[in-house]
DNA sequence: GTCACCATGTAATTCGTTACATGATTCA
DNA sequence: TGAATCATGTAACGAATTACATGGTGAC
């Protein structure tokens, strides 16, 4: 599907930046709902460079330090946009081991079920705390055609998400504690 | 990380089965959390043989058709309790190509995006119907010890999932209306 | 001068999907 | 007899991670 093509054109078509800016961008917000390594985010770029759909300018930082500043042309413009209208299948639920794990808990005293759905509580908690703080950003809902409003939209998708996954496990604890 | 390995074996550990009933169990509410393709199960169903960790028994159907019926050794058995008793870091959240499109949804104009939320959130509403139609099996919560439990616990999960995902959409789709 | 960070690449390997390939059984 | 389903495999490809590899910049 190319997804990681769209994702680089999409912030390439915001502004102008390098592969390791990219890297940035996807370990920020972005990064809660798709993200990629620096080893796959070059080869990416020289793809998309061979395909005519970003140019680069090459810019000295210090005396010898070269980096390459990407932008996106008008032909990747388009092949973005259509990307972006495109209604698509819902996609499978993504895997996810922890509740493969729970699928399997008969198989646990309770005691470790219960140590394990804390371990993992603590760990969503300790996510959504996160989520929230970078969420304070955002005062209000941001222009619908502000680069921010994205940004806000799928982080309060974020933060229903864990707060739900919480309540989930908080659930079966309280459940696993009355047995 | 060898989860398929693991969910194998665990399949392996509730009762024997052939590679094409894997198949179909990854099919079921199991599917929802983790899947194979048959091209991905066989392979992995020899490695398991040949690590030691599962045996067959060559079945007959009708007058030629072998099976393999598949049954987890107590070397299998050991690997899989106590990869299931393991607590581990939280995975990053998973990727998410709809969300990623909603990332960059600013250059969408307003009746678009209204499209694309909407059609999203009709198959969700859909999903969600039929995660509440296969969860009409469990009257009331399966004993912690049965193998139903696991399958209760997270199908219970998949719907509060659905659920604040259809709140998401539903909440957005109003705003964008409103603009 | 050293440490965190900037900056860019390639190689090896694993995981997963799609396509290729074959054939039997069961039920209508 | 034809269609759906049972049943098992391999090959090619694509997506993603980990490891290998190198070197500059900036601030203390």
């Amino acid at each position: 599907m190319r997804t990681l093509k769209y994702a680089i054109l999409g912030l390439l078509n915001n502004e102008p930046m390098t592969g390791y800016d990219i890297g940035k961008e996807f370990s920020k917000d972005l990064g809660e709902f798709w993200n990629a390594k620096h080893s796959q985010i070059y080869p990416e770029l020289k793809k998309l460079f061979d395909e005519g759909l970003i140019v680069y300018e090459i810019q000295i930082s210090g005396e010898i330090l070269e980096k390459k500043m990407y932008s996106i042309t008008e032909e990747g413009k388009e092949a973005f946009l259509k990307w972006l209208k495109q209604a698509e299948p819902l996609e499978p639920t993504p895997k996810d081991v922890f509740r493969l794990r729970m699928y399997f808990s008969n198989h646990l005293d309770v005691p470790t079920r219960i140590h394990l759905l804390e371990h993992q509580l603590l760990q969503h908690q300790e996510r959504l705390q996160h989520l929230r703080k970078n969420n304070e950003r955002h005062q209000s809902i941001p222009p619908h055609d502000s680069v921010d409003f994205g940004d806000y939209f799928i982080l309060d998708g974020a933060i229903l998400r864990e707060t739900v996954t919480i309540q989930w496990l908080e659930n079966f604890i309280q459940y696993c504690k009355s047995l």
